[in-house]
DNA sequence: CGATATTAGTAGCGAGTCGCTATTATTGCA
DNA sequence: TGCAATAATAGCGACTCGCTACTAATATCG
């Protein structure tokens, strides 16, 4: 039924990524540029591939696959390919790229008046609900490493216990694709 | 700067379309179409013209025009010619295209569980959000014909002051184009 | 009244997404 | 060692999207 209170946030979600994707294509960028961009600016070393971003982003590794060789060409991504396995590549954006997704915020204006509070509290709503229909879906969280299971932090020294590898500081903050809890 | 609460809001709406979006694909629309179908379904009768989708939608009339024909072609959308005014075409969903809609929800389960309490405060949030954006643009706020400055509401009898003709019960829910408030 | 905007809808171009289905490397496993 | 699984990519057809025209109908105004 329209009209329901799932029709409506549906289509309010809907027009809010609209009107920000019009802004997207402004800063040279389209929308799945951007997004996958701003993907790989919060990823974690681990979590840069195509396949990551495609899955991260509900999309394919042929779509995913073509828009990062966009944004290669463009600039805002550079590709290293793995030592240990020589089928994987990984994406990193540029410090071009970074500028060009400062240029595409929009919510800026309308978020300004917010209090810290209502910020967290909109944003932990959308958490849940993503939360939830990825769950539903069967998909990842793609969460941040801090917060998950194999994450070891003592003393000075973080640690993932399923990739057996030390962690810098700077990346307990960052998208993980193993990321559990 | 990624990772703060403006960008974080803004992966989050993404996602979420991007979720709602792979599910549209499965009932024989495509995200668009979906979006367009969607908002005829909810809008009253001034307020079913391409030009008015488009604005709608934040996209542009050339590429509107294709997605309705599209509908129409798939036979989720009928076209009416205006008597007034020979330019202007309406489109309305029909009974199959009503039917595709249902096909494609998606929030259903991940929203069961809210309360309806928590459901309006979701959607309030956005509405907030949306409308602080649109109008940070100057876009219209396509709001609902009820809470708009030219409803007038008497008896049992409802009325539009701007366009100066009697209102049906049903249509005082609907969207309309030149809602203003 | 008639010339001149303005408006509504559409067509067509080029780039690119999206869901597909292969295809090619490379790696893992029995 | 052979065979399945995996990572990335290529290519197809339908389509969106931002453009720039373009047609037809309606408004405006000297």
């Amino acid at each position: 039924m329209p009209g329901d209170s799932q029709t409506e946030i549906r289509q309010l979600l809907d027009r809010l990524c609209r009107l920000a994707a019009a802004e997207e294509w402004t800063a040279d960028l389209n929308p799945s540029q951007y997004a996958a961009l701003a993907y790989l600016a919060r990823a974690n070393r681990f979590s840069r591939a195509p396949s990551q971003v495609a899955e991260y982003l509900s999309s394919t590794r042929g779509t995913i696959s073509q828009t990062l060789k966009a944004l290669h060409r463009k600039g805002y991504v550079a590709e290293t390919r793995s030592q240990t396995d020589r089928r994987s590549i990984s994406y990193d954006a540029t410090r071009a790229g970074l500028d060009a997704l400062r240029k595409a915020a929009l919510f800026e204006k309308p978020l300004a008046g917010y209090s810290q509070r209502e910020l967290t509290d909109l944003s932990d709503s959308l958490k849940l609900l993503l939360q939830r229909a990825l769950h539903a879906r069967g998909n990842r969280p793609f969460g941040i490493c801090r917060e998950c299971i194999h994450h070891r932090h003592r003393k000075d020294e973080r640690y993932c216990a399923l990739l057996d590898v030390r962690l810098e500081e700077s990346e307990a903050g960052e998208i993980c694709y193993e990321q559990a809890s």
